[in-house]
DNA sequence: CGATAACATGTTTACGTAAACATCTGGTCT
DNA sequence: AGACCAGATGTTTACGTAAACATGTTATCG
C-alpha cells in the first residue's frame, strides 16, 4: 500500500497551510468569492494543485450549500426508452454540473419508495420519478423533504408537482383511429411486463375503447409476463397468428415487440401490412433499418428527460406544471 | 408553499426529543448497535416514523463512515453494451445497498478525468471506469484518493488495480481464424465512433494481423465518425458493397452495424453468408429475432458489470487483479 | 460478598466547509 | 480632516452524525 492509502485526502486546511493563508481564504479563492491579491490567488491555486486537493462536497452541503445531485428512479433498464430518457437527463444535468444517482424499481411502487428514501439520505436537490402513480408513503416523504420532484413519461393522473410526458390516452386513441382509417377492424393486442407497465395499459385502454367506438373489435389479447424484447415479440406474434386467423392488425405495446412480430412475418411470408398490419410504440431508431417501416408512435423520450432534468436542476424557465409533449403517429410502409 | 418547505428535515435530535432520549441513543437504536430496552427501541422507532426521519448520510460519511456510493463513468449510453454493464453494476450494488452516481465521458479521456474528480468530491467508496487507458492526472487522482477502482471491458494494458473484461485481441484473432476456416479471404471492415473506441480498434488490429498471417487480406476499411447504430450499419454496408465487388465477408465493429448490414442484404437480395458473410460483436439479444442468425462474439457484459461492482463494493472474494472473462464465438446460420 | 461483566444510557468532540462577523489597510468624498 | 467604503484577510461557529469516553444499574460468578 502507498503512503496515501491510510492518510485522508488533503483538506482546505492543508492547502491553506501550504499557501500560507487561512482556510477561509482558500474557500473564498476557490469559489471566486471576495477580493484577493493576484499573489494569494496564485499561491492558493498552486497549493491546491500540488496537493491534488478535491473539494469535499459532503461538508459543503452539510453547511447549507445545495447538493448538485439528482436522484433518478427508472422502472427498468431493459427498455431502450428509459435509456433515452436517462441520456436526456444526464446530458442536461451535466451542462449545469449536476450528476444523477440512480435506482431501478423494476416497476414496483414499493421498491420505488425504498429507493427514494435511500436517495434522500444524500440530500439531493431534486428527484426524477417515472410515472405518476406512487405510494402515499412516497408522496409524504418527498413532500416533507422539500426537494424538487419531476415525474416523467406520464401526465395523466395526480402529479406531485411537475410532470413531463405525453398523453398515453391520446396516443392509444390516435392509433385506433389510424387502424380504422386503414380499414382494420379485427385487432389483436400484444403486450409485455405482465400489466405492471401502467402507461402501456393506459394506451391500450384508450385504444380499445376508441376502436370499439369506431366499429372495430379486439379479437385477441395477450400480455406476457416477461420483459419486452424482439424475441418475445416474435414468439407472441407466432402464437397469435396461429390462434386467430382472421385478424387484420396487431397493436403491440412497443416497438421491440412489433419488430419481433415483423421478423416473424418476414420469415413466414406473411405480408405486412396487407396480410396483417403491425403497429408498435416509441419509434425506436432501429426501426428505420428494418426491411420495412412499421407504424408506430414517436415519443420524445430524450426531450422528456432533458426537460425534467432542467426542472429539477432549478431552471426558472421550466414551471412546475403538467408538461404534455407531442407524440406523433408515424405511418409505416404500405407496400 | 407548505410549512415544510422552509423547515429543514427532522434530525436525530428531533427524534430524540420526541422519544425522550438522547441523540446518541437514537443513533444507536437505528443502527441496531448496543443494548436497549424494548421500550426505548419502540419509542425511538415510533418517533422516527412519526417524524418521517431520514438519515443524513452526508453527516455519517463526514464522521468517518463509508459512503455506499460508487462513481461510474461510461463512454456512452448510445451503445446497448454499456447499458447491460450498467444493469449488472446497478443490480449488484443494489444487493448491498449501494448506489451508482454516474457520468458519460463520450469516449474522451479528458472528460473522464473531469468526471472522476467531480465524483470524488462526494467521497464515494469506489469507482468503476471504462477501458484501461486513462490520463496520468486521473491515475494520480484516484491513487491519492484511496478509493477502490475497477476498470471494465478491457484487460489488455496497464490496470490501476483491478480490471474486468475480455481479451479484445483474442476475440479479434478468433474471428479472423473463423473467417479463414469458412473460406473467406477478402474481407471488409466497418467500424464507427471514428476510432475513439479503443477496444474495437484492438479487436480490429488483432483480427487484421491474424487474417493476414493466415493468407487473408483487408480489401476495404471504413470507420465512420458517427455513433454506432443499425441505420449506420445499413448505410455503410451499402457503400461498401457498391465500392468493392469481390469481398467475401464483412467484419463489423459491433452487432448494431452488422444487423444494419444484414438488413441491407435482405432488402437487396444479397445472400448471407454465401454472397457475403457478416460478423458482428457482442451477441446482442435482438440478433435472435432477426430473420437470420449472423456470426458474432458473445460478450459477458452483465457479468463484467456485476463482478466489477462486487469488487468496488468491497467483496473480499473478488481480488484486485486482472479478471479475464470468456468471450465466445457464436456462429451464424449458414443456410 | 466483593468483583466482574453484561446491560442501558448520556456527554463531548471531531469530520470539512462556508456564513457571519470581525479587522486592518489605503483611498475618496465632502 | 473626519467619515466612509472597497479591498484584503482572519476567527468563530454550526451543519448532523458516530466514535470515544464516561456513568450508572443489575445479574453472575468464584
Amino acid at each position: 500500500m502507498s503512503q496515501a492509502s491510510k492518510k485522508s485526502r488533503p483538506t482546505m486546511h492543508d492547502v491553506a497551510a501550504k499557501a500560507g493563508v487561512s482556510q477561509m481564504t482558500v474557500s473564498r479563492v476557490l469559489r471566486g468569492e471576495g477580493y484577493f491579491s493576484q499573489d494569494v490567488k496564485t499561491r492558493v491555486a498552486d497549493a491546491a494543485k500540488a496537493l491534488g486537493y478535491i473539494q469535499n462536497r459532503l461538508a459543503s452541503v452539510q453547511r447549507g450549500m445545495e447538493n448538485p445531485m439528482i436522484g433518478v428512479v427508472l422502472p427498468t433498464l431493459k427498455n431502450t426508452v428509459f435509456i433515452d430518457v436517462l441520456a436526456g437527463i444526464n446530458d442536461t444535468l451535466a451542462e449545469v454540473g449536476m450528476r444523477p444517482v440512480f435506482g431501478v424499481s423494476e416497476y414496483s411502487e414499493a421498491e420505488e419508495e425504498t429507493l427514494v428514501r435511500d436517495m434522500l439520505s444524500w440530500q439531493p436537490c431534486g428527484l426524477i420519478l417515472s410515472g405518476i402513480e406512487h405510494t402515499d408513503g412516497l408522496r409524504r416523504t418527498v413532500a416533507q423533504s422539500g426537494v424538487r420532484v419531476a415525474e416523467i413519461m406520464d401526465v395523466e393522473g395526480d402529479a406531485i408537482s411537475a410532470s413531463f410526458g405525453i398523453s398515453q390516452q391520446a396516443a392509444g386513441a390516435e392509433m385506433a383511429r389510424h387502424f380504422i382509417a386503414q380499414g382494420h377492424r379485427r385487432v389483436a393486442y400484444i403486450g409485455s411486463q405482465g400489466g405492471s407497465d401502467l402507461r402501456a395499459l393506459k394506451r391500450y385502454t384508450a385504444f380499445k375503447s376508441e376502436l370499439e367506438a369506431e366499429g372495430g373489435c379486439i379479437t385477441y389479447e395477450r400480455i406476457a409476463n416477461r420483459a419486452s424484447s424482439m424475441p418475445l415479440g416474435r414468439e407472441l406474434t407466432a402464437a397469435c397468428l396461429s390462434d386467430v386467423t382472421d385478424c387484420d392488425a396487431i397493436y403491440f405495446s412497443n416497438d421491440d415487440l412489433a419488430a419481433g412480430g415483423l421478423m416473424h412475418c418476414l420469415s413466414n411470408k406473411v405480408s405486412v401490412p396487407h396480410g396483417v398490419a403491425l403497429a408498435g410504440f416509441n419509434d425506436l431508431p432501429f426501426l428505420s433499418a428494418l426491411p420495412q417501416r412499421i407504424t408506430t408512435t414517436h415519443t420524445p423520450r430524450y426531450e422528456i428527460g432533458a426537460l425534467a432534468a432542467r426542472y429539477v436542476a432549478g431552471a426558472d424557465d421550466v414551471p412546475a406544471k403538467r408538461h404534455m409533449l407531442l407524440a406523433e403517429l408515424v405511418v409505416g410502409d404500405t407496400t
